[in-house]
DNA sequence: GCGACGCTTCGGCCGCCACCGCACGGTGCG
DNA sequence: CGCACCGTGCGGTGGCGGCCGAAGCGTCGC
């Protein structure tokens, strides 16, 4: 005999514990949707074993879809979704140097990642740790007595004329930690406006299929105009 | 062929994915020691199930075990793994009414938790919200812009005579989120500073053998008086 | 020293589930 | 209309893992 909650965390934590499903899911934290058939591809399962499992992922309440024609499109539920993948992400680490297959393409796309990518719907990787490093040293964020933006803060994205939701029950900042800086970045609603202001205006740009960012030319002057940072420093 | 990630990511979720070990961890959110058998007994399995159990969770480095002569004892490994035991928990949710079987034990337990109780190591349930929320509305925390102390709250933790460790790696403050209230609570360093304060001057005490607390009549007073918290109308 | 107790190890059993191949229905395109 | 394609349902298979009971080992107490 159980107590309820134990079996429903058991629930929960069974949608992750497979290496497929697992998988899944960290694409899936580039905030597209993907359909069914990309997703078999890229686990390197069959169809009917990735239609299987999209099914009890979207049954758990992690995934949500949408049938387009002859389309499957699945995509995370929601950002408290996103944000469990992301803690237990956290919490797991990459594995160690040893123990996965190196080649140069696999390299090279680590490397990518590690410099910029997007983790859901905000940045991350050394780019995302940098902005939330100089938001912090020029006291638009807090960091020493939780995470929060400032006054300053919130001035700065008027200035930049980033719009900050002010409705809707996200919260506008969070704290998300890094898989690979393994320290914090800005997440919540004011992570994703960032974010989207930045891939609007070509700030960076979508390198690759995965979530890889790369800085463009252009976009290394507006770095360090609006924060300080040093684009070129982060290669 | 899977990603190394994505094992990693299994591997961690499997520890919880099972009831019976799903139900380990959310006892030891109670931030004690329990003793194998204690364990055993607490989910209803035999004595060499609940040892295999523990031994894949120390082994996955979600719990600590120190041997004590003929005792094992176990607890939850650091905050890492409390705050995300609880975090999946959160997710998870309670369950649906008509699930659980009802019985005027378990109804009165759970309203003893839902007032008041222990999380890891901060406080919980309305009594945590409402701690919360009174900073809040008494400008010692900000809500509106992230999760943070503000600076008339370090004050106020100084004038209650409260030690603020400053050193660390642990987060001097985070949000958990209410299993029962659904609202989030204080929760790191200060928390923890915060729920061991309490306890110590007796401002509440452990109800019962689990994780429930009880405002004591002469802390009744204090609560009112530190924070201009209503204890009794939590009830 | 001897029994009681807590925990662990070892087989063995059973059920669950990830996977595949195949056949089928539904959609889009020529 | 017919073909190509995407996704789904079903039966079968293999392996993993949760569980127990029994035997063994160390610790504590009398």
């Amino acid at each position: 005999m159980h107590a309820p909650d134990g079996d429903r965390l058991a629930a929960l934590a069974a949608l992750l514990a497979d290496p497929t499903r697992a998988q899944m899911c960290l694409a899936l934290l580039d905030g597209r949707a993907w359909t069914a058939g990309e997703l078999a591809r890229h686990t390197g399962v069959g169809a009917s074993t990735a239609s299987d499992h999209l099914s009890r992922l979207v049954g758990g309440g992690l995934l949500a879809q949408e049938r387009q024609g002859r389309h499957r499109y699945v995509r995370l539920a929601d950002t408290r979704a996103a944000h469990l993948v992301e803690t237990l992400a956290a919490q797991a680490g990459p594995a160690p140097a040893g123990e996965r297959p190196r080649s140069l393409r696999t390299a090279s796309a680590d490397r990518a990642l590690a410099r910029a990518r997007t983790c859901y719907d905000h940045l991350a990787g050394r780019l995302g740790c940098a902005v939330t490093e100089a938001m912090t040293h020029r006291g638009l964020l807090r960091q020493d007595t939780g995470f929060a933006l400032t006054d300053a803060g919130l001035a700065w994205f008027a200035e930049q004329r980033i719009p900050l939701p002010r409705t809707g029950r996200r919260p506008l900042v969070r704290a998300c930690l890094d898989f690979t800086e393994r320290r914090p970045h800005l997440a919540g609603a004011a992570g994703a406006a960032l974010c989207r202001h930045a891939l609007e205006r070509k700030w960076c740009v979508p390198a690759g299929t995965g979530r890889a960012l790369k800085v463009t030319d252009h976009g290394e002057h507006l770095w360090r105009e609006a924060l300080g940072i040093d684009a070129a420093a982060l290669r």
